[in-house]
DNA sequence: GCCAACGTTGGC
DNA sequence: GCCAACGTTGGC
């Protein structure tokens, strides 16, 4: 099993649609950058990952979700009417790739960005590394661990 | 809204 | 293959 952190604009997709979507499951639709469409693709069924909400207020680890379906051709690719249209993809020639994912829990606090960063155990992750863009990325066990432990923590 | 950091494109 | 120009991401 491995850790992994996905994230969404909350104004375009958050957590919360995704516990109003059927079966509180999603297509992760839409990822166009090579290095986070191979993440996607090493994911397994069973794998969890934080549901993260960029350019949000604040930004921050809102929950957690299962991998439900392994990678799998993404249809937007070459759906010339979707924002994340790419012309050199067809049905023959996938280009990129998406994953389901299925809502585990929605953290009772979520965790901003800055108190991530306060957090001794967590230096090194990939998310508060100065400049991180990769929209899907793995996460340690020990990170993962670290994070759900402080989402859980009485207030 | 600003802008630093980053990935991609394309001329050479 | 280099690298400048450009577009995008995402924190602030």
């Amino acid at each position: 099993m491995h850790f992994w952190l996905i994230k969404s604009e909350s104004s375009v997709f958050s957590i919360h649609d995704l516990a109003k979507a059927k079966h509180k499951t999603t297509h992760w639709e839409g990822v166009r950058n090579y290095q986070a469409r191979n993440f996607l693709r090493a994911m397994q069924r069973g794998d969890q990952a934080f549901f993260y909400h960029s350019n949000a207020e604040p930004s921050a680890v809102a929950g957690i979700v299962e991998i439900v379906r392994e990678a799998y051709p993404d249809p937007t690719a070459w759906n010339t009417k979707s924002d994340y249209h790419d012309p050199r993809a067809s049905p023959e020639n996938p280009v990129w790739s998406m994953v389901d994912v299925k809502l585990v829990e929605i953290f009772p606090h979520e965790i901003p960005l800055n108190e991530l960063r306060s957090v001794k155990a967590l230096a090194g992750m990939e998310l508060l590394r100065r400049g991180s863009r990769l929209s899907v990325q793995p996460v340690t066990a020990a990170a993962f661990r670290t994070v759900q432990t402080i989402a859980h923590r009485a207030y």
